[in-house]
DNA sequence: CGCAACAAACCGACCGGTCGGCCGGTAAAA
DNA sequence: TTTTACCGGCCGACCGGTCGGTTTGTTGCG
């Protein structure tokens, strides 16, 4: 048994939970790294000094560095596809497209939560071709599709949208305008740039992906 | 005089010409590497072998490796504000939002033909913080408002547009929409990811972005 | 014109330092 | 005792940047 002291009682662990610690530690390690230097400037030395660990035992724990980026998307794959993410939530608790706002300020916590995450995708996009992302973009409109209907929100749309707009594009369109919007805010670090605050902007928006921006009777 | 044959017939340069197409040279690498790599990750000597040229006279050309790289994004910036742009005449010959399917074309055309310029921003949002590029998305709303005002775009927006709607939001959003969708698509390369092929995507979301996503008397 | 004198373009070796990955050894847990 | 977590030195390759020296183009003077 080792002992660590965090300043808290000392605690008992045993090898897999020592094991899983120094994994998670060298992931969220790798994660801070690679979403602010990028895959190649980042070096496994760095890791391994940011984990607190030494190099060996990185490559005790990962086969090689690729494997390290791998398991960050991993991460953040399964946590999108949890139900309490908040965008899942937004998504179907609310009643689309009503709440669109809702599922705007779902975005924006997403974003600010995951941000080092959403920088992943752009390292991946550039360092690795997007070889990693693309599958999971490839199949959304898929995913969407089987979320809207697990939820049972297909019917209710119907009657809802415009004739011939298919509802997956409908929450396509927002959600995709959302990231967007909140990426270029959080992770490009501009503030209100649609020249108005945030929460203006995201009733603007809302409003357009509802009624348009022609006037109604034109 | 230095002599050069490229195949065809002897082709002779003046010491600045040679320098501008060595500066070139560089410049035409570095961006083929940067988006590809990243910035980090891409050597000088990379750059210098690439451009066909030494180590020696990159340095010669350019300070530093960061030079180079401010200069690919200032050619890019260059190049948009051009008036020649895709998106620029695209905007300024139409009539909005009846265009709005001519500035989606204008933008695929832009992201296929400037794909690694577009790359070259998510490098500098990951390795540099986002420090070259925040200006430019800073004053964006702006530039549209001048762009708009100076082809006496507003007044006929005015009588358009949803009351209470500003003419730049309109615009920003419709723009943004575009690029992310065809930056998906290029870039990550995804091929219809909305579930539908590019011209059917294109039409819908100009048409969710002129009449809204509901019904229009519900 | 010829040609010396200068400047700019260019090359490749070299610097201290870091890279990804491997491996032998140690100590603790099972 | 066997297995596993962990350490740190080691390898050849490569890093950004500098520098001494060579080639090439330009300029002015006779």
């Amino acid at each position: 048994m080792t002992t660590i002291s965090i300043g808290e009682p000392t605690v008992r662990m045993t090898q897999e939970e020592r094991s899983e610690k120094s994994r998670q530690q060298i992931l969220d390690a790798a994660l801070k790294l690679f979403s602010h230097k990028g895959y190649g400037a980042t070096s496994v030395r760095d890791i391994a000094e940011e984990a607190g660990l030494s190099k060996g035992n990185v490559y005790h724990h990962f086969p090689d560095k690729e494997t390290i980026f791998r398991g960050l998307l991993d991460r953040y794959f399964q946590a999108m596809s949890q139900p309490d993410f908040p965008f899942n939530r937004a998504l179907a608790e609310g009643s689309f497209p009503e709440n669109l706002e809702g599922i705007g300020n779902a975005v924006r916590e997403i974003v600010r939560d995951y941000r080092e995450y959403v920088a992943l995708i752009y390292v991946d996009v550039v360092e690795f071709d997007g070889t990693h992302v693309r599958k999971f973009y490839g199949d959304m409109a898929e995913r969407f599709n089987s979320f809207m209907k697990a939820h049972g929100m297909e019917k209710e749309l119907e009657g809802k949208l415009a004739a011939g707009l298919s509802p997956v594009s409908a929450v396509m369109l927002a959600t995709r305008i959302f990231y967007n919007y909140f990426t270029v805010e959080i992770l490009f670090g501009v503030k209100d740039h649609f020249g108005k605050d945030t929460d203006a902007a995201v009733r603007e928006i809302s409003r357009i992906l509802r009624h348009g921006m022609l006037k109604p009777n034109a």
